[in-house]
DNA sequence: GTTGGAGTCTAAGAT
DNA sequence: AGACTCCAAC
């Protein structure tokens, strides 16, 4: 069969196996690879595409393994169920939820939508929204919904203010989700299950519906998750599951590795597979990797093998703050895109936040890169406005969408308005578009008919419904609300395109309408696309929080602040457990990179001082990570500036770890560079530095140690660099 | 009552 | 830098 041909022998093993099975896949062994073959294998025997379903981390990887497959097998008549758990679970429930009272046209709330939630909810308690934002109690709220907890309950399991608080809100979120006919994402999971669990006609429809399951990263399962994969399992279902325990990353989301563990006892006759070849990194990586990822407990413990040649050391850079790492990086990104243009580079960080340093060096630099999280496409205000109406037409009770676009462009309705209606919905026990309906008798004189206005619009909106395609909805809605006008107009005045934004929406909604996709279907694929889905893997320069990361790969990576606090981040330092999973989330960086991985790191950051509001510059501690990488395996090198170059950390961490004092770390022994003179003489002098050339001096500030010189470099613009770090020259 | 500008706070990871 | 709230001007 030449589709097997294709692959390895533990991989054929694994793709062609009829019994339930456990792929345990080290990272670059062709995890992917292996799904997609078993997948593309089983329709070439004969199963029924639609027999198959496939769970996959991201959408983007959803999408992808669909071509492939139909790629391999181009004849299958049909396409298998391939997507993440929470598009699966939409798309269950689309179905049948209205078996257990779930509206057909149910809206999903996003974190911002969820926030909106208990924000009201918070209002409406006389609660203090300062003292607990309702951005930080969804972590509880959803915490106590995903262990099957009622108000009382989490009440009694807080040990803080923040969770009674939590459980106070508690039950009006969840009633104002039930109103809004609107499920979280915590929802979609808990209410798939609930489903499968308690009606029979359900089970009928799903219970071994799927002759073989297939779920990726395994490791990543957690339990509600895999309640669902075994009620859809009838007995003689085929369940292949894909996992790593080094690479489990997301336990705060309730993930839990054990359940791999109890896969094997769950299902009868299952049998572990395991693929070790690793046909991405060379060796000198994957040993780096592993000896970092071998310093945790219980691990079963595995040896990567290399199939690549030509190696080269893993490298080590200091920089003296965050600003001097990224012009490192994107210097040596440079340096790597003018030898090999066709590579693909990343950039790996922990937080979010890191991105900001990059993308100003990248845009310094005139790289193009493309970061991915942060503020996508759909998070965009525009987007969501146009999103908003079109889930107003789907479903007028959606509380949190109506909101945001009952003003929106500014018509007249405002807060005091919003307000008033708010309270006779409440006090009504309805949404607000049903207290919209009712107005008469709100006793609102001026704004009553801004308000008649909005719900014709409403109204005509929602009758032409059912006749429009979702672009030409949307087209309209952009129209007749007066929105895209309102929009342009901004666009005039601000120098923006988000009208642009508008359109490129409608076209991706014309686009998926051409694959048959119905109005409800396009809002689930907006509610549900995640940062991940945003890699383009053509771009040459990625910058991508490590948790995005998963899954992905590179030519080169740069893993950056590699610092104690950020990473490991501050807030697992206390726990040993978080501890081990930020050094699986730095097994997953190291293993993202193919050919070189460079680790990087500032001697001092910025950073936010919780409760005093000074923001200082503050020396900063070698990440342990970086001790814990065999001296042998690393090379410590200098940037172009050559001014960045200090101690290697390893043998300070290795004291740390052996329980010995670590030795101190003094201020980076810089070499200072003067270029002598007073102010008055060097005002209009021509200096010469490293990268940006030859330049004129514009200003001088703060004499002495600290002396900031502004120097305008022709075609480089006008910079303000320190003296000391900035190895000028007199010309 | 509504709008927009000024001022404040924030910052772990993500479906 | 961005989101969000608060307050003064229309």
């Amino acid at each position: 069969m030449s589709l097997l041909d294709d692959l390895n022998p533990g991989q054929r093993e694994a793709a062609v196996a009829t019994h339930p099975v456990v792929v345990v896949a080290g990272a670059g062994t062709g995890k992917t690879r292996v799904i997609t073959y078993r997948v593309a294998w089983l329709i070439s025997q004969g199963v029924p595409p639609a027999a198959i379903l496939a769970v996959t981390f991201t959408n983007k990887a959803a999408r992808e393994m669909k071509e492939r497959i139909a790629a391999l097998v181009p004849q299958a008549g049909g396409t298998p169920w391939v997507g993440t758990f929470h598009s699966f679970c939409a798309r269950l429930l689309r179905i049948d939820g209205p078996l257990i009272g779930i509206p057909r046209d149910f809206a999903i709330y996003d974190e911002e939508d969820q926030t909106a939630i208990v924000r009201q909810a918070l209002r409406r308690l006389g609660h203090d929204e300062r003292r607990f934002t309702p951005r930080s109690l969804r972590e509880p709220i959803s915490h106590a919904k995903n262990h099957g907890w009622d108000a009382e309950r989490l009440m009694q399991e807080s040990f803080d203010e923040k969770g009674r608080i939590a459980a106070a809100v508690f039950d009006l979120y969840n009633a104002a989700l039930k109103q809004a006919g609107a499920l979280d994402f915590d929802d979609l999971l808990l209410d798939a299950v609930r489903l499968l669990q308690s009606s029979e006609e359900a089970r009928r429809h799903w219970c071994g519906r799927f002759a073989h399951i297939v779920v990726d990263e395994f490791q990543d399962v957690n339990e509600k998750q895999y309640q669902l994969v075994r009620l859809l399992a009838a007995k003689d279902t085929c369940v292949c599951v894909v996992g790593d325990e080094d690479q489990s990353i997301y336990s705060w989301r309730g993930a839990d590795p054990g359940i791999l563990r109890r896969f094997l006892d769950d299902f009868p006759g299952a049998t572990v597979i395991r693929v070790q070849k690793n046909y991405r990194s060379t060796q000198t990586i994957l040993d780096a990797a592993g000896a970092v990822v071998a310093r945790n407990t219980g691990r079963l413990g595995k040896k990567l093998e290399a199939t690549r040649t030509g190696d080269s050391l893993v490298r080590f850079y200091e920089a003296s703050d965050a600003t001097g790492e990224a012009d490192f990086v994107v210097d040596e990104i440079r340096r790597l895109l003018r030898a090999e243009p066709e590579a693909h580079i990343a950039v790996l960080y922990r937080t979010n936040f890191q991105s900001r340093t990059f993308e100003e060096a990248c845009r310094r630099a005139g790289l193009v890169f493309r970061v991915v999280g942060g503020f996508s496409f759909y998070q965009r205000a525009e987007v969501k406005d146009m999103l908003a109406y079109a889930r107003v037409v789907v479903n007028p009770d959606d509380d949190v969408a109506l909101a945001r676009v009952i003003n929106t462009p500014p018509r007249g309705i405002g807060k005091t308005t919003i307000e008033a209606l708010r309270s006779a919905a409440a006090h009504e026990h309805v949404s607000l578009w049903s207290a919209l309906g009712s107005q008469g008798q709100l006793g609102l004189g001026r704004s009553s008919s801004a308000l008649h206005a909005f719900r014709h619009l409403v109204e005509d909106l929602r009758a032409e419904r059912e006749e429009l395609p979702t672009a030409e909805l949307l087209r309209r809605i952009a129209l007749r609300t007066g929105y895209l006008e309102w929009l342009e107009q901004q666009d005039k005045a601000e120098f923006t395109d988000r009208a642009g934004n508008v359109k490129e929406l409608v076209a991706a909604a014309e686009e998926g309408q051409e694959q048959g996709e119905t109005l409800t279907d396009f809002l689930d694929r907006a509610a549900l696309v995640s940062d991940a889905d945003s890699f383009d893997e053509h771009a040459p320069v990625t910058l991508i929080t490590l948790h995005s990361a998963k899954g992905l790969e590179f030519d080169h990576v740069f893993l950056v602040g590699m610092e104690e606090g950020l990473f490991p981040h501050i807030r697992s330092l206390a726990n040993p457990e978080a501890v081990e999973e930020e050094r699986r989330l730095c097994y997953v960086g190291m293993t993202r990179a193919r050919r070189t991985l460079t680790l990087t790191r500032a001697s001092s950051r910025r950073t936010f001082d919780r409760g005093g509001d000074r923001r200082s510059e503050l020396p900063t501690t070698p990440s342990r990570f970086l001790g814990e990488v065999p001296p042998e395996l690393v090379e410590t090198v200098t940037g172009a500036f050559g001014v960045d170059r200090f101690r290697l950390p390893f043998a300070e961490s290795r004291a740390a770890e052996s329980g010995q004092e670590p030795e101190f770390f003094d201020e980076p022994s810089r070499q200072p560079s003067s270029l002598g003179g007073s102010a008055k003489t060097l005002l209009g002098q021509r200096v010469r530095h490293p990268t940006f050339g030859v330049g004129t001096i514009l200003n001088v500030e703060d004499d002495g140690e600290d002396r900031r010189l502004t120097i305008s470099f022709p075609g480089q613009g006008i910079r303000k660099l320190i003296e000391r770090y900035a190895k000028l020259q007199l010309v």
